[in-house]
DNA sequence: ACCGTCATGTAATCGGTTACATGATTCT
DNA sequence: AGAATCATGTAACCGATTACATGACGGT
């Protein structure tokens, strides 16, 4: 029951157990790829650590199965409700970085004509496959995801369009 | 001398040394807020311990102050300076993940009512600010670091426009 | 039978963040 | 003279990544 300094990494255990109720660290696993994956990455291994530091703190329940693999169930308490509707309901002036690789090398001075054809391509790849999945998307997804995937489109096309021209003006010139 | 891993903070450190000649941990804290910390932001405290790490393995050379503060100035290596290049060379395919604070409240269900206006806000003053600073960009800066400029405020345009509909979406609505 | 790939987890390492400190300037 | 901020670092902690393991299952 210590004070413990939830991160985003516990909001998302948090926000996914809210939805699915019970989950094992695999299921989680299933649900990140499935879903925020795309937003926010988690390794693996914290879907094993993140719950049992959330549980630790009250924020949710284990249950452990009694033979053969004894997986971990985990459930949400409500406590560990009321710290997600809490963090839900408080709006953020916080902004994320770039922080991306391939602007980082041109930052540095790489050679535009090195550099864009690879990322250009890249996103071209992810943007299509982000069409394919809104596309793919049945009605009932609520509305969080759905937006979500709205603006990760939007950056892959302003990524699209960045180097786009940096690829262009490489070729042209 | 040992094998090391460069992470992107090593090349960010390399970098601006590559650019400065020589500098001390506080000069460097300083040329990061100037001009990558907004591409990529690095803590104080791990521009004290990277150049050691970089030390440590040749790829950088450090001379102390023989009084007062003993200041520790560092200096790339060839060896540093070729690991430089060599990075620089080499396009990435990896792309970021939007990890954004707000798009994960909203994710995981949060009121585009609660979380809109204040992001909108926040991504306007940031790019207000961008701009203002492209304004006030000498003609002689490197292309790499207007560059990215660019990408940065191509991106807050679109943090403005997705954050806008939904900000006017709950107000209209 | 063998191979690959899910499924499922633990352990160790390490980069990064936070906290702690203190002298020097500048401002009121 | 005191407050506030800048300058300059060190130390401790911890979340996140990487590496290591092993059992089950489907296909050739």
């Amino acid at each position: 029951m210590a004070e413990l300094r939830l991160t985003p990494t516990s909001y998302i255990v948090l926000g996914l157990l809210d939805r699915w109720g019970e989950a094992t660290p695999y299921d989680l696993k299933k649900a990140v790829s499935a879903g925020v994956g795309n937003l926010w990455t988690v390794q693996h291994a914290q879907l094993y650590s993140e719950p049992e530091r959330l549980a630790a703190a009250g924020l949710m329940r284990e249950r452990r199965e009694a033979g053969g693999r004894r997986r971990r169930h985990y459930t949400l308490t409500a406590k560990g409700r009321r710290a997600l509707e809490r963090w839900q309901a408080t709006p953020t002036g916080d902004l994320t970085e770039l922080r991306d690789p391939g602007l980082l090398r041109l930052f540095f001075g790489a050679d535009p004509a090195v550099i864009a054809p690879v990322q250009l391509e890249a996103h071209r790849a992810r943007l299509a496959e982000y069409e394919a999945l809104r596309a793919a998307t049945p009605a009932d997804v609520p509305a969080g995801p759905r937006l979500s995937l709205e603006a990760g489109i939007g950056h892959e096309r302003e990524w699209v369009r960045f180097w786009s021209r940096l690829a262009g003006d490489a070729e042209g010139g």
